[in-house]
DNA sequence: ACAATCAGTGCAATCGATTTCGTGAATTGT
DNA sequence: ACAATTCACGAAATCGATTGCACTGATTGT
């Protein structure tokens, strides 16, 4: 590889590697006319600094690591899309990690990452993640860390949520309204921001029902499609099936369009759902799937702007302690009836 | 930031630099219980070696780039998730850039990518991709590189795809077969090197057949999803419409439902359609989806396995020009009929 | 006219890990 | 007993860009 570095461009010119450097950064020590001839002689010959070396002595990268539980979710693939478009503004690189919904991995990622590797860390944590002295490390080392969506509340920065809990509340309203007596809650764990979130509206808006409850109904489902089918099967068959089911996540609904298939049960006759989800193809569904979506794409942009700003100007402030929340839409389609 | 270096770990350890570069790079000529002393300070001083100052001394970078024309897209994700899962284990990153389509965005991203910022590109090109000078770049500079799906047949390189001509015929007899008279085929740019082989299958099968045919009747369709759909709806709506579909891609296949909802036709009786699609919920549409899928999580795998065997092997040769197949897969479903 | 200031540039240290080369001590061979 | 290896480690160069400090010649102030 003949590489072209600031050490060539300055013996070509006649100047110091410094005189160089300071061209190309444009500084206000050196004179215009020197200025242009190194710029033109970096453009000749196609001159790209090293990002190591730079890295090296700066001691920020320019890189950014998104930590997420699965790739194969639109609304992670909004999300990200969202951080690109900004961060690419500002010559930023994104890393990309999956989880996989497992914590394990989930600290071997952190641990790669805590070396100055990434200037900053934009996550949504596993749904396994309890245990949280990895994600305290990250904040103990500096390193500018935002949460969002599975959000870990105990850490002092910044998050991005949607209004879950007023989301759950207006799901099983929704539900009850349209005459569900049997409400169930599917989740996917205990352990995850948001379904707690969403579960308490769940919980609220049973409570200030007058029908009945029964903590039962609040479904814990686990990360195998097959087993939350099945799972979710075994309460349609029952003699006191559901005719109602809040999904807390996509592919809980998901599984429950196959257990209905499995069981013969028809949406809206049989039971109704509301589900969160991202699918642009929820309209599609048979039947449609009436979901409450988040502004996926928008709170990727609002992450990458707060970061832009915190990294790229003089004196910022480490990332305020606090939960910024941005509203979901609810989109009424033929699951829940007419 | 108060950094534990390799220079740190020396001085606590009254050895040179040197001899702790070596004794945790497990070098032979350092003495066994050197090594044990000098691992066991690291590891409880919890010892990161520095990505950057490793990178700028070695001249690579453990990471690795993955280009891609849109990320909200199961495919994609999918094969992405196939490449981490190989990389992973050999220490590697992945930096992920979306193309959006764009080939200016594609131009940008590979020049950010040849200064040594990564160690190989692994690619999918941008539909509009039709002057390759950026793409030849990467291969004169050395940067070892490989194209799916998408491939730029023009660069002596490794590409993966799948059996696309094959599918393409195979469709298009499918729906031959179940009788359709008039069968369109959706394409979403001529450039795009899978479209080309895809359609090729469908015209040869036309061809074959003894069904009419007009060149009318491949229709290139655009990125905006709203275009699409009036564009489709268009065909649909008059009188000669078409009886039978071939969607090249998910998208365009998405498209066409909306257009059928909007002019009321139904699958299979007024139009039956096939599309290249790796949607999990194809089966839930409604009607479900007849679909030919492709191995994504194996096609990243095997990307990432060729790369893994060329950058860690000791006197690896330039990867061979050559186009490896794998098979697609073929799910009957409603849209084609019973 | 002479000190003080300043614009424009070069020298050398620096970031942190790797690696070439060299050195002293211990071991082996004859 | 002395030369020849081998072993274990240290000193210093290196990767490429940035940056604190020093230096030169020219300009300004009084």
């Amino acid at each position: 590889m003949s590489e072209v570095n600031i050490k060539y461009l300055a013996e070509k010119l006649g100047l110091a590697t410094s005189t160089v450097s300071r061209a190309l950064n444009d500084s206000y020590e050196i004179s215009q006319s020197t200025k242009d001839r190194v710029a033109e002689l970096a453009k000749a010959l196609n001159y790209q600094p090293n990002p190591f070396a730079r890295s090296l002595r700066q001691q920020k990268s320019k890189t950014i690591a998104v930590i997420i539980p699965e790739r194969i979710n639109n609304y992670f693939s909004q999300v990200i899309d969202g951080i690109e478009e900004i961060t690419q503004k500002f010559g930023y690189h994104l890393l990309v990690y999956s989880t996989h919904e497992n914590v394990d991995t989930e600290r071997k990622i952190i641990s790669y990452l805590l070396n100055g590797r990434v200037d900053a860390i934009v996550m949504s944590v596993s749904s396994q993640t309890k245990n949280i002295d990895h994600l305290e490390t990250v904040y103990t080392k500096g390193v500018p860390i935002i949460f969002f969506d599975r959000i870990c509340k105990e850490i002092p920065t910044t998050k991005f949520i949607t209004n879950d809990y007023e989301n759950g509340y207006k799901a099983t309203s929704l539900l009850i309204e349209k005459g569900c007596k049997k409400i169930y809650f599917l989740l996917l764990s205990m352990e995850i921001s948001i379904g707690k979130e969403r579960l308490r509206g769940y919980l609220d808006a049973m409570k200030e029902s007058s029908l009945p409850f029964d903590e039962s109904w609040v479904i814990q489902c686990s990360q195998k499609e097959e087993e939350n089918i099945s799972l979710i099967s075994g309460y349609l068959y029952g003699i006191d099936r559901p005719d109602g089911i809040v999904a807390s996540v996509e592919k809980l609904a998901i599984a429950t369009y196959y257990a209905a298939k499995e069981t013969k049960l028809q949406m809206p006759k049989d039971f109704k759902m509301v589900s969160f989800s991202n699918m642009r193809i929820a309209g599609l569904l048979q039947p449609s799937l009436t979901t409450i979506s988040q502004p996926a794409l928008k709170l990727g942009m609002e992450c990458a702007q707060l970061l832009m700003k915190k990294l790229n100007k003089p004196n910022q402030p480490p990332l305020e302690d606090k939960i910024i929340v941005l509203p979901s839409q609810i989109s009424l389609r033929e699951s829940t009836g007419k």
